[in-house]
RNA sequence: UGGGGCGUAGGUCAACUGGCAGACCGCUCGGCUGUUAACCGAGAAGGUGCAGGUUCGAAUCCUGCCGCCCCAGCCA
């Protein structure tokens, strides 16, 4: 039994194949089956003549993804989609597939699919979607693995906690109102303290109303936390991490990404360093480019379009407002309006795919934004223990795993980044 | 939540100024020894999101509701 991509090295050889059923052509006495395994796709064909009549037969009762054992011989032929093809010498039917399956190799709407997503998987481009993000989660791993950072994963339960967007909630034996997490940094926080390096990756919530082609209610994040990084630093990470991930997409899923039709060039061009552009200077600019974006206001999705003409590759905006921003980003001591903090936004509109600071890491100053915030302190006694017990300059970002899929798929929206994506109109399938 | 758009056959879309609701894909049968989302011939089946209203007559106009898409806000 061999899996379709392996069949170069198998020219010539009599091999078994297993897979779906994608496409059937019939010229009478001879006929085309066009499979997928998973691995790739490949036709195959079958001459009455050459085959026994059972298999004939079998051929006849194909339809779309109907799941089918090939026996027969790699070849090369220039006439076969991908310059080899199966000369078949039996076929058998694993499990029909009656003849109402819904995805046909046609167009359909977007509703449509997504109420098939459990089929729409199946189809060329969504399994290359699903191939790439794949590779971004190993690449994720793999890059964090050889700079000896921890990976630890942090609750998906919580009290609240944490940035003040919209939360599920949930009822929590005696404990009152448990919140499915929105973040795990301020748990990284106090895990970088014990290891110095760590990363979470896990599946994140939002019960936010939002209806755009960036947001799910059900997000996976990868959230660093680097003891001793200051923001500088942090950028640095950043830049090397999304340039690596660029790379290695392109190094090993370049076929997926043919697939997709992405143009690759816009790629390969993503290597540190990114630009960066301070906040003030980026209202500066927008506002010479006719945005009414007034200082102190966060950037809107069309700021960041405009000021993202003329990137080709991500770019950071840092230090925006106090105001704007959560918390326990720290203070910039040489402009206290600001807080050291950065976005990574993606080129080609794909907009903010990291948020990330410098950490507030004196007591008393976390104390006084957390009053200030209004902020319900017996929450946060934990969390200030990280600033009594042997303080540490600190930083970290969040990394968003769909939004960073989509960009390097060229994908016109996150739906399609996620095998069954979580939206506010979409629990199932 | 606000702004814009759209709901017609299993799918993708037509239908003029209110006047007999159609095409293609798919499906069934037949043909074809090199097809590439095959092609050729024949056939069957099936629809105006829901509830009202105006009218001799409504897919079309009006009101309400439901659903979806896009944009914005929030953010990854």
């Amino acid at each position: 039994m061999v899996r379709i991509h392996e069949l170069r090295s198998h020219a010539d050889a009599p091999v078994r194949v297993r897979g779906w059923v994608t496409h059937v052509r019939s010229s009478g006495k001879i006929a085309f089956v066009v499979a997928r395994d998973g691995t790739g796709t490949v036709q195959s064909v079958l001459v009455r003549s050459a085959v026994p009549a059972a298999a004939w037969e079998a051929f006849a009762t194909l339809t779309q993804e109907t799941a089918i054992v090939l026996s027969g011989v790699v070849r090369a032929d220039a006439r076969a989609p991908g310059g080899f093809e199966l000369s078949l010498t039996d076929l058998a039917v694993l499990g029909a597939s009656p003849v109402d399956y819904p995805v046909q190799p046609k167009t359909h709407g977007v509703d449509f699919l997504m109420d098939h997503r459990h089929l729409w998987l199946r189809s060329p481009r969504q399994a290359a979607a699903m191939r790439v993000r794949s590779e971004i989660e190993q690449a994720v791993h793999d890059f964090f693995y050889a700079r000896a950072f921890v990976r630890v994963d942090t609750p998906i339960l919580t009290a609240a906690i944490g940035e003040r967007s919209g939360l599920f909630s949930t009822e929590y034996f005696d404990e009152g109102s448990a919140y499915l997490a929105q973040t795990g940094q301020l748990y990284g926080e106090a895990a970088a303290a014990a290891l110095g390096r760590i990363y979470t990756f896990g599946p994140t919530f939002r019960a936010e109303k939002s209806k755009t082609r960036r947001h799910l209610t059900e997000f996976w994040m990868i959230e660093p936390e680097v003891a001793f990084n200051d923001s500088a630093d942090n950028m640095r990470l950043q830049e090397e991490l999304v340039s690596y991930l660029v790379e290695r997409c392109l190094e090993r899923e370049r076929a997926s990404l043919m697939e997709l039709e992405r143009d690759v060039a816009r790629l390969e061009c993503v290597a540190p360093p990114f630009p960066r552009v301070s906040y003030t200077d980026a209202v500066a600019t927008l506002q010479a480019k006719g945005s009414a974006v007034q200082w102190g206001d966060d950037l809107g999705a069309e700021d960041e379009s405009l000021l993202m003409e003329g990137y080709d590759r991500p770019v950071f905006v840092y230090n925006y407002p106090k105001a704007a921003k959560a918390f326990y980003m720290k203070a910039n001591p040489d402009d206290p309006r600001t807080v050291l903090c950065n976005d990574c936004l993606a080129p080609e509109g794909y907009g903010e795919i990291i948020g990330g600071s410098q950490r507030e890491d004196d007591y008393d100053t976390l104390l006084a934004r957390i009053r200030d915030e209004g902020l319900p302190l017996d929450a946060y006694g934990w969390y200030l223990d990280l600033r009594r017990y042997g303080t540490f300059v600190h930083s970290g970002f969040g990394l968003g795993l769909e939004r960073t899929v989509a960009y390097i798929c060229g994908l016109p929206h996150v739906r399609e980044t996620i095998a069954f994506p979580r939206l506010m109109n979409r629990l199932r399938p």
